[in-house]
DNA sequence: TGCAAATGGTAAAGCGCTTTACCTAAACAA
DNA sequence: TTGTTTAGGTAAAGCGCTTTACCATTTGCA
């Protein structure tokens, strides 16, 4: 019962250690094609795995890669948690995932703990304030030489991997839609004022104004949150604007103003429409389906790992992948 | 920017390797106290974080854990799952989770997988079908020498390190409750025939009913499934029998329930109640808030995960854990 | 015929740690 | 004085793999 080993499978085969090493990995080298198919055949049939750390150990590498989440609690990064989770594994990773707590000190000692651990990659998707510190992020990133990539938060430089969802577009798209369905009185609960998010979307939401020949008035865009609780609390206030729909800034917060507006009798969508952003998975069994922009954290995951991968097999150069959301009708609207 | 090896901190402590390996795994050994302390100081000072490859090559353990869990998708096993990579994580172990899409064979070809990986232990919910050849899968467990638990799914054998929830005890104060509150034309869409679960829910069910003083009626015990769409589907057969309340077998389930009794126009709970089992993480914001049992995750995750720990690292006896699901009212009866 | 090049490998060091067996000097006992 | 403990360490092997430099043969070619 016990695992065989490289040495085992060189015994059997009568060969040396070295070249079992050099056929298993393909590595170029002069062994005969009768060698290398014996002892291909020996491995399948003893079922040889290598030892993970020895391998790990000569090459020195962790086989570990850092991932850096801002709030795990939130529907929106779990599913991206675990899309990134599975892909990496699919790739023969371990994972060490950290939550941040959307705070900028955690992201700082989170990178410092994961370089110190020898990580062999990291994953990023930082606090909204890191913006603000965002050189002496990278200096640091850099100086480590490690590889990374940025996902869905990202900060826009050339030099570094990232994949993020197109927040223009997306905006643009949905407020198109309801300006031609012939909504006048529209708000927007935008996305919190430092976050990565908010300059596009609000971009989105005027040019497409703009596009239709109206005004934009700049008391219906509000920055809010993007939690559930903070599209409860908000939604009263709003209510004094006297909209006729209301564009929130995720699915959660749609779910919190719906949620408000049920309470006060409002009818969602005949008495004031309501759409999401993200389309979460429950958003089909919820109360009211929601009309929303789908932005698919299966996708951003894979691309992310796939970047990570490039940098760390194939050194490539970096890549920048923008993705386009994809509108979904529902009932809220 | 090198990481320190522990044979820089030798250098630094002016004492060889083997001493400080001593010291830092707190080895007993005869290190006077004054070298101890000077060691630990320079391995804090210089950030030391040992090499996992290197400890793990010594010790021959891969500090990785294999988890083989039915069925990803359904938010239950998703959240058990995430609750034992969590706590795993925690103890520093790597994961290796396997979906055996509730299929016997998957099960065992995952567990021969493990096995052979050199896993230092599992933990495991196997499929519903595998209570069938559970002595054929105990044998190959046992044979590894491999530490396992097992997770909400048990065989209930007193060798084997297990976690459950207490099933009887459940659906008794379910049905309990159910009938105080007058209902009398009770369906229970029980576990499939073939799960863990089923045999200790219908009888939670029937003694319930007898504790009443009530008889039961075999034919309104539906085995069902643990699926939305089975919920879904189901429904309209159920209506021929009349009932003024349906127990679902999990929140799932009777989330489909509902859905299919509001598109026929009934209203739950006025015209037919619905309970649950489980208690999810969306069933507060859900169409119906879910009258339920709360089976927590984490708390099977959590156990699970330490009474590997207590196999791995203390070689503990084996213990079995059975755990109280808990009553929580909302309005959907 | 003689030498370079090609062919087909292998020896051995090293990755960073754990662990077992051993060493030396001082303290103590007889 | 000599032998025995005790205290306080250390040397060195080994975990399973990768990798670099180095061998032998055989073949090709002038």
């Amino acid at each position: 019962m016990k695992k065989v080993s490289l040495k085992d499978i060189a015994i059997a085969a009568n060969v040396s250690p070295t070249t079992v090493s050099l056929v298993l990995n393909n590595r170029p080298s002069r062994i005969s094609e009768a060698k290398k198919a014996e002892i291909k055949a020996l491995a399948e049939k003893y079922n040889y795995v290598p030892n993970a750390n020895a391998v790990g150990l000569a090459k020195q590498t962790t086989n570990t890669i850092g991932v850096i989440i801002p709030d795990i609690e939130n529907p929106f990064f779990s599913g991206l948690a675990s899309a990134i989770e599975k892909e990496l594994r699919s790739h023969g990773y371990n994972i060490i995932l950290i939550n941040s707590d959307d705070k900028l000190d955690e992201d700082i000692n989170a990178i410092r703990l994961l370089i110190n651990r020898g990580v062999d990659g990291l994953i990023l998707t930082l606090a909204s304030e890191s913006l603000i510190k965002q050189d002496e992020i990278v200096e640091m990133l850099d100086k480590s030489a490690i590889p990374y990539v940025q996902v869905d938060r990202v900060y826009w430089q050339k030099h570094i991997n990232y994949v993020t969802y197109n927040d223009y577009e997306g905006q643009f798209a949905l407020t198109d839609y309801v300006i031609k369905k012939g909504f006048r009185r529209i708000i927007l609960l935008a996305p919190p004022a430092i976050s990565f998010h908010f300059k596009e979307r609000v971009r989105g939401f005027k040019e497409a104004h703009l596009a239709n020949k109206l005004e934009v008035d700049e008391a219906m865009i509000i920055p809010a949150s993007y939690r559930y609780q903070g599209g409860y609390d908000i939604t009263e206030t709003v209510l004094s604007l006297k909209p006729d729909v209301i564009l929130a800034a995720n699915d959660i917060v749609a779910y919190g103003v719906i949620k408000r507006l049920t309470e006060l009798n409002y009818k969602v969508p005949d008495d004031i429409a309501v759409t999401g952003y993200d389309d979460l998975a429950f958003s089909k069994m919820a109360l009211v389906p929601l009309t929303t922009m789908r932005q698919d954290t299966k996708a951003l995951g894979k691309h992310g790992v796939n970047l990570l991968m490039d940098q760390i097999k194939h050194e490539k150069e970096p890549k920048q992948i923008i993705l386009s959301p994809v509108f979904i009708k529902r009932d809220s609207l």
